[in-house]
DNA sequence: CAAATTTCAGATAAACTACTCTTAATACAA
DNA sequence: TTGTATTAAGAGTAGTTTATCTGAAATTTG
């Protein structure tokens, strides 16, 4: 995979917020609830995204997390560097440490015109964009199943399915 | 990293057999050495390879491996398939279970053209012409250092720098 | 046949990623 | 004030990936 669990959990996250008819405190709980992941483990993900000035938190009663500036002016990448590193669109094909323009590989020329598309469609796709998109039919975000644990594979196989998807 | 450590091991491998002059069984010895690889993971990667039918090996002194094929006739993505599975051109940006277009989430349609661009490179590119691409001035293949071990790291820090390097 | 060279196969260890759990810190509400 | 809901922080666990190591099987050479 491209990008990282963690990071995939972000952006999940990130367009959910944005989906929200307005923006405003939402707990991790009800994200993590919605989407399907694990809650102490999007918690940490979106510490990430707090500390990188996305997201704005509150704690206590009716505090959470909340999208910091407008969802027009956060992109996909925005997300992606803040929690993978921005690396992930400089990096190339094949992971070579030192690669550059004076000592390619034979893939170089190659890669590097589908790496700056990429690139470019993540930079200008933005967290409003794509919380429309989540809002119209036949459109979902949240993971299929989660995280399988006992319990919930358990649940799973006595024909529970989890109501709590999108 | 869209693409596994061994899989990138194994397309080095297979652009340095494609790059010889002659397709003639090489050690993996050899192979290992040229590109700053462990051995003993190498060897595992290409054994991928030749259960796939990409490579032939012979054992046995001047044994070794090579193209089963024609360089001309395997592509980038024959060897992608044959160690990280065919999922690679198929998964998504964020790698959902169960994604398709009934049921998308909101990158998919940006996602899905990407990444059809991306596995018809792939498909086209032929180690033929990774291989001679690799031949040309300035084109490496190698990596930098190799995995890093406690004698090694010593050594650089000693000013030896590796020969093997091409 | 014996020795050397090479791939093949499997066990083991180290490193990393994903996930869980526990404890604090904070802020609201009764 | 006391209790509770919530994020923050970090330690701990499990699984996967990456790398190392050892021995066996195959093949050539002498
Ligand atoms: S030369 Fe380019 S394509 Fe090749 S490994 Fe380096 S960055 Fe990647
Ligand atoms: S809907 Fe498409 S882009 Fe979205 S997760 Fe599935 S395959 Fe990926």
């Amino acid at each position: 995979m491209l990008l990282s669990k963690s990071c995939v959990y972000g952006v999940q996250a990130a367009i959910y917020m944005a989906s929200l008819p307005r923006n405003e405190y939402v707990s991790i709980q009800e994200i993590a609830g919605k989407l399907n992941i694990s809650f102490h483990f999007l918690t940490k993900v979106l510490q990430n995204l707090t500390q990188a000035g996305l997201l704005v938190s509150y704690r206590g009663p009716n505090g959470g997390v909340a999208l910091a500036r407008h969802s027009s002016a956060i992109s996909l990448a925005d997300v992606i560097d803040s929690i993978d590193g921005s690396d992930v669109f400089k990096e190339c094909l094949f992971g070579l440490p030192g690669c550059g323009v004076a000592d390619p590989c034979p893939a170089h020329e190659h890669w590097t015109t589908m790496r700056s598309r990429l690139h470019h469609l993540c930079s200008t796709l933005t967290l409003e964009e794509l919380g429309k998109r989540a809002n119209q039919l036949n459109v979902r975000l949240a993971n299929a199943h989660g995280p399988m644990n006992p319990a919930k594979l358990l649940a799973t196989m006595n024909g529970n399915v989890d109501a709590t998807a999108v």
